[in-house]
DNA sequence: GTCTATACCGAGATAGAC
DNA sequence: GTCTATCTCGGTATAGAC
């Protein structure tokens, strides 16, 4: 599925990656990322023709890494469990969170101000997990109040990443998904 | 307590306020700030020494606009309804919310990617607001709990927003706030 | 395919006339 | 205090040698 890239283009896309989610996309250089990758300034428009196609390379990316994860929580038992495992997941990554936010919202919330294609691209991150919440949900017997419980859930989850991020303080997350998993476990 | 400044220098203020919450602060540039204020290009530099300062005084106001709107909030007769007003707030602010995201969230998570010395300022403004909420659950009696469910409302009313910016969909903020009423209701 | 050199533009910021 | 003209730097993007 996966397209098989080049290993230069792959160091850029990782580059990219780091940089756009500790300083913002539109405040990293292309020069930055081309440093990081250990690749010459010129070089990078043999790979991408315009700044934004590393957006698109950035949003392609992390579609994979969240695949990859929900496809690890569907390995939990139950649906409770699933929702819990992805809970966990947000859990596990708080010193992430309260250093730079979440990557997928604060990326999603940067690009839909800035314009452009990429801003859609990056929001169907948003819809792909959103519904794997909404179908355990339904799992769960929630009928059609899933769909709501779902946005309950995944707003919690962004929510409680923006301040972290905003005061740097990884305890916010900590006692926020203790009470999403209580929360959960009591539907 | 507010410094009276210019009429030029509001003027700028206002334009910097929109235009940093529709493209950003970053993406905008003070040549488009000062063009939306009619004010000419070389005279910013009167008001304001670096952009920077510019962040600061749009800071500034988005705290003076939340005091006033908080002083309003306190009239509502009880705890609970001066949080419902809270919410109801949010819910009346929807496509603002839709379009944009949550003025303060999406202004912090930049900043604080940004890095410089705006950030912790633009902070306070969660911090205010947070303990505002904090001392409505204390006086509806939730004592050492008003702390992580003053985390947990605002923690939805943020991730609310950042969904229904990147989904463009007010109905997002219509549903939550609905259940966040009634949940507050049920305390 | 890879890399160097550079074009070109728009950004923030300054100088100084009025 | 106000405005015009301009400087400088760093950004994206390109041209073209190897």
């Amino acid at each position: 599925m996966a397209k098989v890239y080049s290993e230069k283009r792959s160091r850029l896309v990782s580059a990219a990656v780091d940089l756009a989610y500790q300083n913002g996309f539109g405040a990293t250089s292309l020069a930055e990322i081309a440093r990081e990758a250990e690749v010459p300034l010129g070089n990078v428009f043999y790979y991408f023709k315009t700044k934004d196609e590393i957006g698109e390379a950035i949003v392609e990316r992390r579609l994979e890494q969240l695949s990859a994860q929900r496809q690890r929580w569907a390995e939990a038992g139950s649906p409770k469990n699933r929702l819990c495992a992805c809970v966990q997941g947000v859990f596990a990554n708080k010193d992430y969170l309260a250093q730079s936010g979440c990557a997928v919202g604060t990326f999603c919330s940067e690009l839909h101000k800035a314009g452009g294609s990429v801003a859609a691209r990056a929001t169907e991150i948003f819809a792909e997990h959103l519904a794997w919440i909404e179908s355990q949900f339904w799992a769960l017997g929630k009928g059609s109040d899933s769909r709501g419980l779902a946005v309950h859930l995944l707003s919690a989850l962004q929510g409680v990443s923006v301040l972290a991020h905003a005061f740097h303080d990884p305890a916010l997350v900590v006692t926020e998904t203790d009470r999403l998993k209580s929360w959960i476990q009591s539907l």
